[in-house]
RNA sequence: GGGUGUUUAGCUCAGUUGGCUAGAGCAUCUGCUUUACACGCAGAGGGUCAGGGGUUCGAGUCCCUUAACACCCA
């Protein structure tokens, strides 16, 4: 053989040229009419206009690492990629694009703003593939979906018309999440709840019949909205004054006092204000008690035109009038006091603002009755979740799930096939033509809102394997295998596939979901644009290449989170040199020789140190593969890498070395002994590396494997596997070790460098005979002596 | 307030049915330009495994408890 590396790698080079090479080819593409096992991983589908994040990173070479072990274990893989719309993240890019431009958004035509959204994705929409593409994601390619796809816009409508059928989805009026920027719902998930410093403020409401109630309220703005207030009914001090009338302060409005449990003693004064529209609790006491619900605030959160509320008021933003309101009621003489408080306040994810509880009419799906079977799957362990104790979050937030409110008020996204005649009565259908037709011929408009993102995107495992035709795919495919995902997605869409497989597949979409946490700062802190502690990965591989920052990504602990941290992707680049090194230095030993020719040694015929690395091996195999089934790359990974640079680069390449450079002093096989078996092993190391590293393993082979095996890719071959052969008895190997261990140990001790050769060394006299070559060699001894105490004499020339 | 998790070397973390003298990388110190690699090699120091209690022949690992921190839900 005679094959030159050259003197070091350019590795981002190399990656670029494997990519495209890969690219050219299509070598990942599943095969549906297989007889081999398959094996099915849905991608999370990235927002179709967004970019590569380390999230996504993670994600995606956790994943890949698995899909390509599967793949070079026999599998027939299926790794489905694509986007999703993303409704409100994409739609705020397209405004904002507009806005740039001179275009007011609202002055355009529903047609028109999804023209432009369209272009949009076009122009952009590739961007986040790409960036897959040079991660050395495996995914198959060519059958990359959108949720916004025909077909999958398809099943959306079909879904929502059954579920509205069956009663699972609903139109009704309630309270919900209101981001006033956005003026959209929102749902629960898309809530961050902040700790804020805010003013707990102390009022008196005159009584009707003279005197006050002290109430306390965070929100003094909401008074005009006032319905009742409410006492605990066996709160002692205040318990008299329940059936009473109070007026709300700054005008003449009489509500009623009730007793209802909601009122804590404890809190603030004993007395609450019951505001049923802009409250959850309050609405709840509402229905308690009768009372109407009545919104005061317009839907980007001014107070509005209602008759309850003086005019000077009305058209304030909600701060501005709790500012103006609190004065006013210093000024009435009604405040008791202010207090400073920390207040949990509920922000809009996307809009950035508090969210407003708002009385509205919107689409729900009965998510209670969903999470029933959901629930009994999980419990019947049909689904194994990692880290195991995800298990107990997702059970907890299933047994108290509310209704999900699926209506969004934003034009892109899946449009809700409802319409309604003049008289408001709505039909549910597939194509308008069919609504109509329910409707006796009347004229319909369509409801203007536009489904949740996550309806579409909880039906992707199944959707994209081409439900609701009865599909091959669908068949081999589904229930998918593994799922890798960040754990910040389990409420929001891993429980959604859940109880939308189960209902519609009537099985679930995944055997086991991997939640690891988030990547994040070397500090430990979430990375966030706004901060500006974020890293992109696409920098992180201009510094350190795609391999690194993947032999990287697969130390991610199970289940915490990830810091990033540039010393430890370094680590990467130091692994690929090395590699890259020890190749170099083994071809150097295999100028002469050639497999395809050479005379076989059997390994029970090699010298010790040979079938020692040999039974190494066996045990590296053996731990890798344990824990890639396992989906368990951190001690997959490390255990190549103890294999690799401990075993094999520390030890066994120098334990040879004598025997290339004095081959004389040893037999005339000793050579071809080492030779193969330096070429056996070298070749499944790049093979157990080659799913975590794919692109320079790949190199390797190329350059040196390919000629002898035939084939195209590295990770078209057969992964690694354990050869019985390989376990010879080499126990007495750990005396030599220990030896050796010993003499370094003591050149240490007497300040010999390790260069330095000894003239003799004395070994135990009961030390096997088939150690000595390799003790003497390995210790640089020129003689090697048995006596009864280890010890040994520095050669003259090495002394001063 | 409720729940979940974390707490192991200076730092970031492994340690999955309880069982060798508790490990790795980075950092530190010492020595080595030994003909693959100084992104390297050979050594060394550094830990009451958060505190306390318990179960056990044996606990970083299981149970109880306390504390700090993180996240989720109210």
């Amino acid at each position: 053989m005679n094959i030159d590396l050259g003197k070091n790698i350019n590795t981002r080079d190399l990656e670029t040229k494997i990519q495209e090479f890969w690219d050219k080819n299509d070598f990942w593409t599943n095969d549906v009419n297989s007889n081999k096992k398959s094996f099915c991983v849905m991608m999370p589908p990235p927002n179709v206009t967004g970019n590569l994040h380390m999230g996504h990173a993670l994600d995606n070479t956790l994943t890949d690492i698995i899909c390509r072990y599967k793949r070079m274990c026999g599998f027939d893989v299926l790794w489905q990629p694509g986007t999703d719309h993303a409704a409100i993240a994409t739609q705020l890019l397209i405004e904002r694009d507009l806005s740039k431009r001179g275009i007011n958004p609202k002055t355009l035509s529903m047609d028109e703003k999804l023209d432009a959204a369209w272009n949009w994705c076009k122009e952009y929409g590739g961007q986040i593939i790409n960036q897959l593409h040079i991660l050395g994601a495996t995914p198959v390619w060519k059958r990359e979906r959108f949720t916004m796809d025909k077909n999958l816009s398809r099943v959306v409508t079909k879904l929502f018309v059954r579920m509205y059928n069956e009663g699972l989805i609903y139109r009704d009026k309630r309270l919900v999440n209101w981001c006033p920027k956005q003026q959209t719902t929102v749902s629960d998930v898309e809530i961050e709840t902040r700790e804020e410093h805010g003013k707990f403020y102390y009022f008196n409401y005159p009584l009707v019949d003279g005197g006050f109630i002290e109430i306390a309220t965070t929100r003094p703005e909401t008074l005009f909205g006032d319905k009742a207030i409410a006492i605990h009914p066996e709160n002692e001090k205040l318990k008299h004054l329940i059936g009473k009338k109070a007026i709300i302060p700054l005008t003449d409005i009489e509500i009623p006092i009730v007793a209802d449990e909601h009122a804590d003693p404890e809190k603030g004064t004993g007395a609450v204000k019951i505001t049923p529209a802009h409250d959850f609790d309050d609405y709840e006491v509402g229905l308690r008690h009768n009372l109407e619900p009545l919104c005061i605030l317009t839907p980007d959160a001014k107070l509005n035109n209602e008759s309850v509320i003086p005019e000077k008021y009305r058209g304030m933003d909600r701060y501005d009038a709790r500012k103006a309101i609190v004065e006013d009621i210093e000024s009435a003489g009604l405040m008791v006091k202010i207090e400073d408080k920390v207040i949990p306040t509920p922000y809009s994810e996307r809009g950035g603002v508090p969210v407003e509880p708002m009385l509205t009419t919107q689409w729900f799906v009965d998510a209670k009755k969903l999470a029933v079977p959901a629930i009994k799957a999980v419990e019947e362990g049909k689904i194994k979740f990692l880290p195991e104790h995800r298990y107990n979050l997702f059970m907890s937030w299933m047994n108290n799930i509310r209704p999900w409110t699926i209506s969004r008020q934003l034009w892109w996204g899946h449009r809700i096939p409802a319409w309604y005649d003049e008289d408001g009565n709505v039909y549910v259908a597939e194509t308008e033509e069919e609504a109509i037709k329910q409707s006796g011929g009347k004229k319909l408009i369509q409801d203007t809102d536009t489904l949740d993102t996550w309806f579409s995107s909880g039906l992707w495992p199944f959707s994209t394997l081409g439900w609701p035709e009865d599909t091959p795919e669908l068949k081999k495919y589904y229930p998918t295998d593994y799922l890798c995902t960040g754990a910040d997605l389990i409420f929001f869409w891993v429980a959604r596939m859940i109880m939308m497989g189960i209902y519609v597949m009537g099985d679930v979409p995944f055997k086991t979901v991997y939640m690891h946490g988030m990547v994040v700062d070397a500090k430990g802190k979430k990375m966030s644009k706004s901060k500006g502690n974020g890293t992109d990965p696409m920098d992180a591989i201009d510094k350190f290449g795609v391999d690194a920052l993947r032999y990287w990504n697969a130390t991610a602990p199970i289940g915490t989170n990830l810091p990033y941290i540039e010393d430890e992707v370094k680590r990467g680049s130091k692994l690929l040199t090395k590699l890259w090194n020890a190749s170099k230095y083994v071809l150097m030993n295999l100028t002469d020789f050639d497999p395809a020719t050479a005379k076989e040694i059997p390994v029970n015929e090699r010298f010790i140190e040979d079938r020692w690395v040999l039974s190494e091996l066996n045990k590296a195999v053996a731990e890798t593969r344990k824990n890639l089934d396992k989906y368990f790359n951190y001690n997959a990974r490390s255990a190549i890498d103890t294999f690799f640079w401990e075993i094999f680069c520390d030890q066994y390449l120098e334990f040879i070395k004598d025997r290339f450079w004095s081959p004389e002093k040893y037999s005339s096989e000793s050579k071809l002994s080492a030779q193969w078996t330096l070429y056996t092993v070298l070749r499944a190391i790049i093979g157990l590396y080659a799913p975590f590293i794919p692109f320079i393993t790949e190199e390797l082979w190329q350059k040196i494997y390919k000629q002898y095996e035939g084939g195209k890719t590295l990770h078209l071959t057969q992964y690694p596997e354990i050869h019985a052969e390989y376990d010879t008895d080499v126990a007495q190997m750990n005396i030599a070790l220990d030896i050796l261990k010993s003499v370094r140990g003591m050149r240490t001790d007497r300040k010999i460098g390790n260069g330095a050769k000894l003239e003799t060394l004395t070994i135990p006299k009961d030390t096997p005979d088939i150690l000595h070559g390799l003790i003497k060699s390995a210790a640089r001894a020129n003689e090697i002596v048995l006596g009864d105490e280890l010890d040994f004499v520095v050669a003259q020339n090495n002394q001063q």
